[in-house]
DNA sequence: ATGAAAGCGCTAACAA
DNA sequence: TTGTTAGCGCTTTCAT
């Protein structure tokens, strides 16, 4: 194995001024820099990463804490790793993948005094979340995919919800609709709630009333099965709503197919807007989804970009951003006036 | 911050007692011990990752090399990430995730150079993978989720192709099909080819004609869209089969949207066995797909203890693994029978 | 502009 | 059964 001693014998100095040569942490005589990085790249040599979080007391890790159980297969969760997990790798860090279905606050500090871990990026914020008290407390640096009720002390990436809403149901009612409804995750107040839940619902609520909709609320699991429920739920109790706007992603295609079980027609029946789904992903279902695009790989890049900033103690201007997302038209959505000819017939 | 010293000095015993006593890698007096792991537990004291791995040579983390792009959606892979990540926690290894769109051998060998890394678990693996022979000249213990043309020397967990085409063909001859095709990730010689691919390929042509059934197939990339141009491709070379064995976990929900847009029926025009679909994503579908069983989330798992039990010198007896999966009958499989009835209404 | 040297917190060989 | 001690490879302060 190669040592920055063995480096710094061919190049004739010391291992102090190899370490100078690789940081750029004092000035250094150009010559003899290139004459190290030279035989660096000869030698392969790569810094041991455990000698130099001992020595500096710095970790060229960060963690992310992702929701991950047996079963958990929501699509976008696999776009924030991914990305947040690019962005990382981008920096020359390396990205732990922590999971924390039963998440005890104590291994996340565990992992912290460990030393392994110089920030964590945290996805499906709770509006109240545990986790992010106890990160300030222990003075670790974190940023969060989403965001709780008051994060104005945090770094946060999430989604611009009014927009995104606004976005949504305009061009509804540019369709023609008037009574809608809206698919949320199920919001039991016995329970963590999601900021994501929260904010989604009362931004709807705010601009339905805004451009003269009539909204109603379905909640559901989010999971495929509890998907077709909802569709059933919807028809039996309000007939009368003729498009529908998704948040969680797989009740949204739950409730596609439950609806082709029933042998309804969409767009024609129903329209369906979904908020949640990255514009990459329309295909997965059937018909394309109309979606208001969720750019979620960007949105991770963004948050590791912040907490690295933070960590290495760059000025971070934006450490606190809010995308909307554009409207992909898809096949899923209708004007009105062809659903009510297509119900004549 | 605790360190060894610290919970030694309380103790009053030495800071390798200390050691022994939390590794049990000598006999310790059970008193001493206990009075010691009291205090460890008093002073809430984690030892420090970057030392312990300087001073021993040895890390608690194990890689994982992961195919992510910006959309990069099976959910599949998902299921991979989360089973392997679970089972490294719970023997107290983190997990990093490594991006390896591009792959760089030499990216990993700096990785596992830095220390940062005790072992490797590959997904994706193809017949001829450079990335094997580099692990291997380099001395870095790895597990394949998957396995290469000649994995006689490696470590991995796979599936048991023959087993499972067997197991999903003999369900066609019973459902009384006998023309039928097989959908496979597109395959071309100027392209690396996973063994996935190649595997199952053979084992369907294999157990096919031992089955006295007639069986074309079908190419594409593993992609919802390309899905439904497979599925025009198969109505259009070969209208007179009557079933469709699926690979390509994303192809085939594609490759159902398809034939719901040509307004076919499945399974009544058409049945669907996927072979690449965890039972608990069958209802991302629509229909319920009849799928014999992936169970990603455990082969993860069984992957990740391989190699961390070769890493700990542990003695593995079953360091390759083959698993089958059982069929799980969901709603897109039909008998023959009903199908000519149906044409006949 | 560069070198020397003192640790960082832990492990493991060697002693006792 | 336990203690002592010499590093692991690097960073950083203090000298030069």
């Amino acid at each position: 194995m190669t040592t920055r001693a063995e480096v710094a014998r061919r190049a004739g100095v010391s291992a102090s001024t190899v370490t100078y040569a690789l940081t750029g942490a004092r000035s250094i005589k150009p010559e003899t820099r290139d004459r190290i990085l030279k035989i660096v790249a000869e030698l392969n040599y790569v810094p041991h990463f455990a000698a130099g979080a001992l020595a500096g007391g710095k970790t060229k890790t960060i963690a992310m804490l992702f929701p991950g159980n047996d079963t958990g297969i929501s699509p976008v969760a696999l776009q924030y790793i991914t990305g947040a997990t690019n962005a990382a790798s981008a920096r020359g860090y390396a990205m732990i993948l922590w999971p924390s279905a039963n998440v005890d606050p104590h291994e996340i500090a565990a992992l912290a005094k460990s030393g392994l871990l110089g920030a964590v990026i945290l996805m499906e914020i709770e509006l109240e979340d545990s986790r992010i008290n106890y990160l300030q407390d222990q003075g670790i640096p974190f940023a969060m995919i989403g965001r709780t009720r008051n994060p104005e002390k945090f770094n946060y990436v999430d989604r611009d919800f009014e927009k995104v809403s606004n976005t949504a149901l305009t061009y509804f009612k540019e369709l023609g609709h008037r009574k809608i409804a809206f698919l949320t995750q199920d919001i039991k107040t016995s329970v963590p709630i999601k900021g994501v839940d929260a904010r989604f619902q009362s931004a709807i609520l705010k601009y339905s009333k805004k451009l003269g909709l009539d909204a109603v609320e379905i909640r559901s699991q989010n999971d495929a099965y509890a998907g077709r429920l909802a569709y059933r739920y919807l028809r039996e109790n309000h007939p009368d709503v003729t498009a529908l706007l998704a948040l969680p992603d797989l009740t949204t295609i739950g409730f596609l197919n439950g609806a082709h079980e029933e042998g309804i027609s969409i767009p024609k029946d129903l329209s369906v807007i979904s908020v949640n789904t990255p514009k990459s992903h329309i295909n997965l279902s059937w018909p394309k989804l109309t979606t208001v695009d969720l750019p979620a790989y960007a949105m991770a890049m963004a948050a590791v970009n912040i907490a690295l900033d933070k960590i290495e103690g760059k000025q971070v201007l934006n450490h606190q951003q809010l995308w909307a997302g554009d409207l992909i038209v898809g096949d899923s959505t209708a004007p009105l006036i062809n659903n009510m000819v297509n119900k004549a017939n």
